[in-house]
RNA sequence: GCGCCAGUAGCUCAGUUGGAUAGAGCAACGGACUUCUAAUCCGUAGGUCAGGGGUUCGAAUCCCUUCUGGCGUGCCA
């Protein structure tokens, strides 16, 4: 290899592309030396572009759906859902970014199996707070929540449902707590920094028909059969190792069959691609999901999964579990009540989805340097420090070649940098990526600081300083921006 | 049993898709505030990349295998 570098080497025309220098080193690398004069261009551009700084045309306006959370909105968004939140809400803003068209949704599971559970354990407590016997069913709920979201409504609908049928009692519960959780959701979603293109709920897949269409249309290419009083998904066919219930023997669907119809639906509305976050407990479902994909005649490609593995919290050095069942479990609210939304978000999406996220509470309690989030918003806070003293009202002359520093240079290379990081981050569906982008421009600029003064020297230098600080405040503004995370100009 | 994810410094994790001497943050140790925010910086120390085979010029990364942990393997969602 080192030959065959020499010999390409020898025959390079390199200095008119702006190359100084090209050698080979190592095993057979060819390096090319950029001009100095090339770091030049950075700045002004990053000047010149402000908020669309990082911004691409990549994806080519590339339709794309990204579906995240979608917990059932029968109790609230507990620390699973937020990392699915922090995760999918930072896909979707670097696939933007990237120049792709991005929607982003979230399926509202209304319908099934989930809902006639929740009627029962809604149904229950309502007895119970009005002094009715009443068993409370063995798979029910039982958070706090369902008896808070009974009494709300005892206080305004008074006790009428006591001479109710049951299952209208049910049906009436069911649908008033389904409201009022889902109002709390997108509550708790906004305050956490994320906003839906769509809710797209399930049942509306019942009453436009479009489960059965979908029955129909994998029946008619022979994928559907009937046996023992249920209708089967032949997924075998698809390379599964086992067939799939789609009607059950009591005639109701099951939720796989809907979520076959729920993606045909999508890419009828015309997304290319489809991308949704998962926990790691829904693994099993996605080869399957996949398979189904390609029975219906579309490409399975066309379908992403990323599969985010589960968060654990530690409080006090103690594990705690997290159960909708069993009720004790730690909200979206709470979490951004301890913590804040920006500590939040940058420890849910600083790691890879594919790891463990071991969540300590305390840590992310403290405001003190060991947390990461406060290392990055401090280099924008001294940013904007330095640009509101500097007294300087216009700096726009500085010539930028002044820079020659390591410091000054290696910071400048790492702004530069941005838009090729959120390209494959976007790519890769990695926004951890960013962060780790994040943590390095700030160190960079904190190192910067610490060797080169900006304010009070010569007066050409100091402007030419002062780009670059306005370039590093832009650039970190824009990172932070991407992950959801707010950029302080005092802290 | 089978499938998916993970195993990298004392701890928590990166590692740009197979490249050059494996990197950060905490924790430890030693330095730096008369000057733009010390929530910072500079330095030192810390490694059998879980173990073992293989592929090739070259492996933390790809293949096989063993071990450990998590999750899944429902006519639940």
């Amino acid at each position: 290899p080192r030959k065959i570098a020499e010999i390409l080497v020898a025959r390079l025309e390199a200095k008119a592309s702006g190359v100084q220098e090209v050698s080979v080193a190592g095993p057979g690398f060819i390096n090319m030396k950029l001009d100095p004069s090339w770091l030049d261009r950075v700045i002004p551009e990053v000047l010149a572009q402000d908020e669309a700084y990082g911004r691409s045309g990549y994806g080519a306006g590339h339709r794309v759906q990204v579906e995240f959370v979608s917990a059932n909105p029968t109790g609230l968004p507990h620390m699973g859902n937020a990392r699915g939140a922090a995760l999918g809400d930072a896909i979707a803003s670097l696939l933007d970014a990237a120049g792709y068209q991005v929607s982003r949704e979230y399926y509202i599971n209304d319908a099934g199996n989930q809902i006639e559970k929740f009627g029962q354990s809604l149904e229950a407590r309502y007895l119970q707070e009005l002094g009715q016997d009443a068993e409370f069913p063995e798979d029910g709920y039982h958070g706090q929540d369902v008896t808070d979201t009974v009494r709300g409504y005892i206080e305004k609908e008074g006790d009428g449902l006591l001479t109710e049928e049951p299952e209208k009692r049910r049906l009436i519960l069911a649908e008033y707590a389904l409201e009022e959780k889902l109002s709390h959701i997108r509550e708790a979603l906004t305050r956490f920094g994320v906003r839906y293109d769509n809710w797209f709920r399930e049942s509306t897949l019942y009453e436009t028909g479009a489960v059965e269409h979908t029955l129909e249309v994998l029946r008619s290419r022979g994928y559907v059969y009937e046996s023992e009083g249920a209708t089967w998904l032949a997924a075998t066919k698809f390379g599964e190792e086992k067939d799939e219930v789609m009607i059950r023997q009591n005639g109701t669907y099951t939720y796989f069959a809907a979520d076959i119809a729920y993606h045909l639906n999508k890419i009828e509305r015309g997304f290319e691609t489809l991308i949704n976050v998962w926990g790691a407990d829904h693994h099993g479902h996605v080869a399957r999901m996949k398979g189904a994909m390609g029975a219906l005649g579309q490409d399975p490609d066309r379908l992403e999964v990323v599969i985010m593995q589960l968060v654990r919290l530690f409080s006090g050095g103690e594990m705690l579990r997290m159960s909708k069942r069993t009720g004790r479990f730690v909200t979206l609210d709470e979490l951004m009540d301890e913590v804040g939304v920006d500590a939040a978000r940058y420890f849910f999406v600083m790691r890879s989805a594919d790891s463990h996220l071991d969540f300590d509470m305390d840590l992310a309690r403290s405001k003190t340097s060991d947390n990461p989030v406060f290392y990055v918003q401090y280099a924008h806070a001294r940013v904007c420090s330095i640009l509101r003293q500097s007294g300087v009202p216009d700096y726009g002359d500085g010539d930028v070649s002044l820079l020659t520093e390591p410091a000054e240079r290696e910071l400048t290379d790492r702004i530069a940098r941005l838009p090729g990081t959120i390209v494959l981050a976007a790519q890769a569906r990695e926004p951890h990526r960013m962060c780790t982008y994040a943590h390095e421009l700030a160190g960079l600029f904190h190192s910067f600081y610490a060797s080169c003064r900006v304010l009070g020297v010569e007066p050409e230098l100091m402007k030419a300083r002062l780009k670059l600080v306005d370039a590093t405040r832009i650039t970190l503004r824009n990172v932070l921006t991407l992950i959801g995370v707010s950029a302080p100009e005092k802290m």
